[in-house]
RNA sequence: CGGGGUGUAGCUCAGUAUGGUUAGAGUACUUGGUUUGGGACCAAGGGGCCGAAGGUUCGAGUCCUUUCACCCCGACCA
């Protein structure tokens, strides 16, 4: 492609309302733009981009067998009112009517229609397992767009769906399609993590995220220092507390502790570490019918992890709760703990399970208990809801925890029989009994991983792609397109490029040397050669996008050391 | 959905507190000339329903009301 040709809008400033570097640059460079909160055109250099990433997944889920499909983006609501998630997904979904009054959504993930296209078809155990896939706008109408592509309403995904006969079989295709996306992201050339993930609300037995480690993402994620462990902070584990504080020596008993109601007060108070006091948290959980108040118990030096909470108690969500509504349902903020209360239910987290010597509210004005064992609650519900801490142990090995930030760039779920079971999706086993389908969804943001691919591959001076997904590999700059040995030199090696399959673009527009320069940066092609007064002396240069480096290379030997970089 | 902000040329923004010639700059664009290794220079041009609707006024980009859009923080996000 000429540049002279190519439609390729590259802007000094940055359009006002872009905040992320990927969105600057992808904006800057030419390679999308904005029509509406959360709606992107994408221009002959973004969809060369969007190409580049879909050729490299289809390639890797041809290797694992998986086949590609393409369901129509504009589907019946009936299918989602079948599965009941057309309140689930709410607002989100966008919906609409066709001329004869029938209503419509756009599709923003696909079970549903997945479901739909094989059952009925796939009714036996020896057509199983089947893994189909397909890379198609998806649409979300979300409550707030933001950062550009990373977070749009209408975008470009990948999503696959495998049907199996037994959990075994899931395993393992859950494992292959792992092992694929590992490899996808790997030639991307991106810096990624595989975190262990909530499942909650899509249920299911695990969930792995691909993040792409970058500042800006939106996700934090605790890493290991020394093994692989990663995890949502939404489901990180840790290991036990080694350093355990001496414990306070108390018979149990009721304390006075007046107007002592926090836990920094309190232990100052008794003077005791906060691992030996029952932190309470109260929130206000909300189901699809009614709400009620609930308490979860931590260690003092603990914090809630809502999601946690959240999942282990199936609320659809968690609100905070105000001391006039404690009081309504007669809890006494500041001195709320477990024992001898029976106005509320309670969580317990999992670390206080045999928990000894602790302290905790007393239900009464004033009054702690101390010398708690907490043994005395195994009746209780006890859960992980506790949100692991920098510096926390790693549940695997003996590495420390951290925080990292991560873009959410793929999910794998294993469903089971979530959808298969409630659309009735069928297939007879070996015995001849009717089983729903075991199920796996794999999901993977390509348009997210435009701007992923940005996010982690820029400097100030604008994109550098790398090499799998750079939009072409190659500029030949021509310094003075009137240098009438410059052109004839950039013509020849432009059609040589060609000829070996290099993608290529000449710049041969009428401009002067810095401005193509600075396209050449802002755009981010891996290499350019720049023909330009050197030329005099036999010499010309390439020029290296990921390092900025310049090297004169002998004009006659520049085809085969290029051909060699690349 | 709560809180905050912004809408003026293709783009980035002045001008709005205190209403008053024909609404400005930079950049981009067109034409001619000079230039040609880090977003050149000179000259001449084209380009605006001042987000929209209503109102106040002799007069509104500027004041009032309503509304729409976009951005940021939060809530939300299979």
């Amino acid at each position: 492609m000429r540049l002279s040709n190519l439609y390729l809008p590259t802007t000094k400033e940055a359009p006002s309302d872009a905040s992320l570097p990927s969105h600057i640059f992808l904006s800057r460079a030419g390679f999308i733009s904005q029509v509406a909160s959360g709606l992107y055109n994408f221009l002959p250099l973004g969809k060369k981009v969007l190409k580049k990433i879909e050729n490299i997944i289809n390639e890797e889920m041809e290797a694992i067998g998986a086949q590609e499909v393409e369901l129509s983006f504009v589907t019946p609501a009936e299918l989602w009112q079948e599965s009941g998630r057309i309140e689930k997904f709410g607002k989100e979904l966008l919906r609409f009517k066709d001329r004869k009054e029938n209503l419509f959504v756009l599709g923003p993930t696909h079970e549903e229609m997945m479901v739909n296209l094989v059952r009925n078809k796939v009714t036996s155990y020896k057509q199983l397992p089947l893994h189909l896939y397909q890379i198609k706008t998806k649409f979300r109408d979300e409550a707030r767009p933001r950062f550009g592509l990373m977070r749009g309403r209408e975008f470009l995904m990948k999503d696959g769906y495998s049907f199996h006969a037994n959990v075994e079989d899931l395993d393992r295709e859950f494992n292959a399609v792992e092992e694929a996306y590992k490899k996808v992201l790997t030639r991307l050339g991106l810096n990624f993590r595989i975190v262990e993930a909530d499942s909650g609300a899509i249920g299911g037995t695990g969930s792995k995220e691909l993040m792409v480690l970058a500042d800006s993402g939106e996700d934090t994620i605790a890493v290991c220092s020394k093994c692989e462990y990663g995890a949502n902070i939404e489901a990180a584990k840790r290991s036990e507390r080694l350093d355990i504080p001496e414990a306070p020596q108390a018979q149990f008993n009721k304390f006075l502790t007046p107007d002592v109601k926090s836990i920094e007060d309190l232990s100052e108070f008794l003077k005791i570490d906060s691992y030996y006091t029952v932190k309470a948290v109260a929130k206000r959980l909300v189901f699809e019918d009614r709400t009620e108040i609930a308490l979860f118990f931590l260690r003092g030096c603990d914090s809630l992890q809502e999601k946690k909470a959240q999942s282990v108690t199936k609320a659809i969500d968690l609100v905070d709760v105000d001391e006039s509504e404690l009081e309504a349902v007669g809890l006494i903020a500041g001195f709320m703990g477990p024992l001898d209360q029976d106005k509320v239910k309670y969580v317990i987290d999992a670390d206080l399970y045999e928990a000894k010597n602790m302290i905790c509210g007393a239900n009464e004005k004033d009054y702690h208990f101390v010398g708690v064992d907490m043994l005395v609650l195994n009746d209780a519900f006890f859960a992980d809801i506790v949100e692991v801490k920098e510096g926390d142990g790693c549940p695997y090995c003996d590495g420390t925890l951290s925080y990292t930030k991560g873009i959410e760039v793929g999910h794998i779920f294993k469903l089971g029989t979530t959808y298969s079971k409630v659309l009735k999706a069928e297939f007879l086993n070996e015995r001849g009994q009717a089983e729903p389908f075991i199920m796996g969804t794999y999901g993977m943001g390509v348009s997210r991983l435009v701007a992923a691919i940005i996010e982690q591959h820029h400097d100030e001076n604008g994109c550098i792609w790398t090499k799998e997904s750079a939009p072409y590999m190659v500029n030949v700059m021509v310094s003075n397109v009137k240098d009438e040995a410059q052109l004839a030199l950039g013509e020849k090696l432009y059609a040589d490029l060609k000829a070996n399959r290099v993608e290529v673009v000449l710049d041969d527009r009428k401009e002067r040397f810095g401005f193509k320069m600075k396209d050449a940066e802002l755009v981010g092609y891996p290499y350019t050669i720049v023909i330009g007064k050197e030329l005099e002396n036999g010499m010309v240069q390439i020029f290296e996008r990921t390092t900025s480096s310049k090297e004169d290379i002998k004009a006659e030997k520049i085809l085969d050391v290029i051909m060699d970089r690349i």
